[in-house]
DNA sequence: TGTACATCAGTGAACGCGCGTTCACTGATGTAC
DNA sequence: TGTACATCAGTGAACGCGCGTTCACTGATGTAC
């Protein structure tokens, strides 16, 4: 009898504690993702507390009961999309072998452009122009920013300290100042002995990269150009090769 | 008397009429730079017609003396940064040597970086996010638009004709689907002998240089390494490499 | 078990603000004879 | 040359809208004894 009670006593308490937060949770995502739609259709810095109320049928102070302003929304929307790019990317790239660098490069990049035109919201709102008025937090978001691009490092480290990746000079013989920067860089990584030479890469990449898809978000291509993703997979290849992967 | 006559009304007429439409082009101008001002300040998306009039210490319906409404305005400011953009890199690399075609490569592409760097509220309002509820005028932007890239893709052009551009198969030898878009394109071009390849090029150096200025634009770039153009000039010389200027 | 209390989600009214745009107007500048 | 008229730049009031945020409140849900 004791111990039943005792169960049925917690398990009530789980519960309903559960059910309560289940409700919260629910309506805090049902909000993210109203405000996701809503950026989809008239921009990141368009997005309204106001207009997410009404879309949800509630009054706009009840929003207030989820998030403490309209920059503390902004600011989850950011750190969810850099993860969920993040996610997106680290995923899909470990299910290639691990010796496979180039076939690693493919699909990490591919799962880049993927999830962009996935989310073409999240991705407008981290890397786009950003929101006039609102400053991000860059200790809250400067951590899940990276982590996609430590993910495209690795790679690249891999491969290079397998002798699967041989860059040419421009990438390995940089200017003083730059390479200062870079080799700071690569004391603060989470994995020690990450080459500086990966860093490198990682960053020029990451700017072609993002290049490539921004353009064929916002029609910088001719018509026709990008409509399949053939433009992207030939500019990956040639990637590899520049970059100097065997 | 009769001629001197003529001249002297001719004169006041040309002159008052002058006087005139000096002062609506100066304010006219005035209205442009104060917009160019606030859009640096706050964003494109909230240039305001009413905070342009108030920091002109004029009433806000007076500026529909001048532009038709807020996207006329917006309409004038794009086709002002695509044609100065474009100026800024034709002007400057028309002092190169004509057959000197990786310095007149080197020149455009450092324009357009320069250009960007002084004009940062007209390159984010071209470049940028596009401003939400604002439908730009294809039919005038885009001929203002393709004037910088038809520049750089005369380069390409010249250099290919002239044996000192020899590109890797992979610009050369390209999927069917694009093939075709270019193809077409190289039709539409004012010179009628724009080979194709200098298309490709062109297309694929753009978005390169793009996402290097942009990530320098909005600090994707690590704490020191976009200080200086040498990431920049680094990337350009990695680039002429990659491409086969010889 | 039932009752008193605390917590929480959500409401409606309000504040103060800014916006684009229209309209009837005033006063200065330019034009025609 | 002087006068009547037309054009133009600019004003102030107003319309109707949307915004973020605060505040005092109601009613439901959960908690403690």
């Amino acid at each position: 009898m004791f111990t039943l009670l005792t169960i049925l006593t917690l398990l009530t308490f789980i519960m309903t504690l559960t059910r309560r937060e289940q409700i919260r949770k629910n309506t805090t995502q049902e909000i993210k993702e109203i405000a996701r739609k809503q950026m989809l259709a008239s921009g990141a810095a368009s997005l309204s507390l106001r207009a997410i109320a009404r879309e949800m049928g509630m009054s706009a102070p009840a929003l207030y009961r989820y998030f403490e302003n309209r920059d503390a929304l902004v600011t989850e929307l950011i750190l969810d999309a850099y993860n969920a790019l993040a996610d997106a990317m680290i995923t899909a790239e470990a299910k290639v072998a691990r010796e496979d660098y180039y076939g690693r490069f493919q699909t990490i990049t591919s799962a880049y452009r993927n999830w962009a035109k996935q989310n073409p919201a999240d991705f407008s709102l981290i890397y786009g122009t950003p929101i006039p008025g609102y400053h991000a937090p860059r200790d809250l978001t400067t951590p899940a920013a990276v982590r996609s691009q430590q993910a495209l490092g690795l790679i690249f480290g891999e491969a290079w300290q397998a002798g699967k990746l041989t860059p040419p000079t421009d990438y390995t013989n940089l200017p003083p100042a730059i390479d200062a920067v870079i080799a700071e860089l690569s004391q603060q990584q989470p994995q020690k002995d990450v080459p500086s030479v990966a860093i490198t890469l990682t960053i020029y990449t990451w700017t072609r990269l993002y290049g490539l898809v921004w353009g064929e978000f916002y029609g910088h291509y001719p018509p026709g150009f990008a409509d399949t993703g053939e433009y992207f997979e030939r500019e990956i290849a040639a990637m590899a090769t520049q970059l100097g992967f065997s």
